[in-house]
DNA sequence: GAACTGCCAACTGTCGACAGTTGACAATGC
DNA sequence: GCATTGTCAACTGTCGACAGTTGGCAGTTC
């Protein structure tokens, strides 16, 4: 038999609580009510305050003491450093996944590369979670837990900034497709060194493609 | 009047609680009873469960549901994961600290490095105190909030792994030293590449040096 | 003697209630 | 009209108690 995954209420109450921050259900700026949640999830404050404490852990909540939980509304200051953490973890993944792929990951990440171009050339958008995937599948072939343990949480903290902003426009979804098919085809290499580079442009180029969406 | 930096229950556990892992006073492998230790901090189980999972985010305690939190154990390839991703924060951080350094932050490099000759020169040891100062100075010379807070992070992990450890050796401390200055030369040339391959040649070297300690 | 079963103590997970703080609003004085 | 002060409701911080689970131990069977 398969045990639950969360059988803590805490931990229930951090799923469903993510979920509604990440899809932006709390919108950025607005503050969480511990007993309103609570009794909404149908749990006490207990459970509900470990819960949101976790979520602070993450940045995906910001406490105040004595005022409560806010979902955090970034700046443009933000972005950046936020990226600048993406870049220092993706490139160094990057580089050892160059050195540590097997032909199981080739496999993988020309699958999800293929499926965007599929998807693109059907003359439908570049789905977001394409990109996740293509970016999990790196880090995964990077096989080093750390580095993908604080990755998922830097994802997650773009994933909230993006929940904010308009979707991509075509020109920018066509570059990240290529993007993708040459850090495949450096991890293929084994160039380390390509992979991070060009890595490092793929993440400049996002960032400012969000940083022009913030302008908006 | 000066605030007081951790008006919450919560937050003084946290400090009290990190001090005692870091130091070694709660031995890796122990276990973190709740009761015993909320009446030793006369503090009710609410808050310091709190603290327990705060600590728990950043890696200085480990959750098992129903069991309680143990402080972890690490092994050879636990090492080799943490600094995959402490290399990947560091020299991301040498790179912009070459990039952005001030004349400020090049004295203050300067100082500390100064600083552990003296002591070196004087027979003591290099102590673990100024090398955390020499990464700390330049991490705030990279100024990057995002990278800088990880490393924070990653930084006690590794102290929590030397708390088992033996002291360096001279050789390694020496060695050490050498590359700081050079990191220092590398910073103040604002030669990003070089300061981050000098980085990673030192936190390879420590790293080795970590795991030599452990088979012992 | 070894393996299994049922019980028990210890501990974590959860809850409801009380206490202290904060920000807002109304009342007051100038 | 504006600043100041007093009051209050709402909310977070904290506590003590109860419920459910876990691992270990004694008792039983073969």
């Amino acid at each position: 038999m398969t045990p639950p995954l969360h059988l803590s209420l805490a931990g229930q109450a951090v799923d469903v609580l993510r979920e509604q921050v990440l899809t932006g259900e709390i919108p950025p700026g607005s503050r969480v009510n511990e007993v309103e949640v609570a009794q909404k999830l149908g749990i006490s404050r207990g459970p509900l305050r470990e819960a949101i404490r976790h979520l602070a852990s993450e940045g995906l909540l910001m406490l105040v003491p004595h005022r409560g939980a806010f979902v955090p509304d970034a700046d443009a200051d933000d972005v950046k450093a936020l990226f600048e953490l993406r870049t220092a973890l993706e490139c160094a993944a990057a580089e050892l996944a160059a050195s540590r792929r097997t032909d199981v990951d080739l496999v993988r990440l020309h699958e999800v590369c293929e499926e965007s171009r599929r998807n693109y050339r059907a003359g439908q958008p570049f789905p977001y979670r394409l990109d996740l995937a293509f970016h999990q599948t790196l880090i995964d072939a990077a096989r080093s837990p750390h580095i993908a343990g604080q990755v998922r949480l830097v994802q997650q903290r773009v994933v909230l900034l993006r929940s904010a902003l308009l979707d991509d426009d075509p020109p920018h979804q066509h570059a990240s497709m290529d993007d993708h098919d040459e850090l495949v085809q450096a991890v293929a290499d084994g160039d380390a060194s390509r992979a991070s580079t060009v890595m490092r442009r793929h993440l400049s180029r996002v960032c400012a493609q969000m940083l022009t969406s913030m302008n908006r």
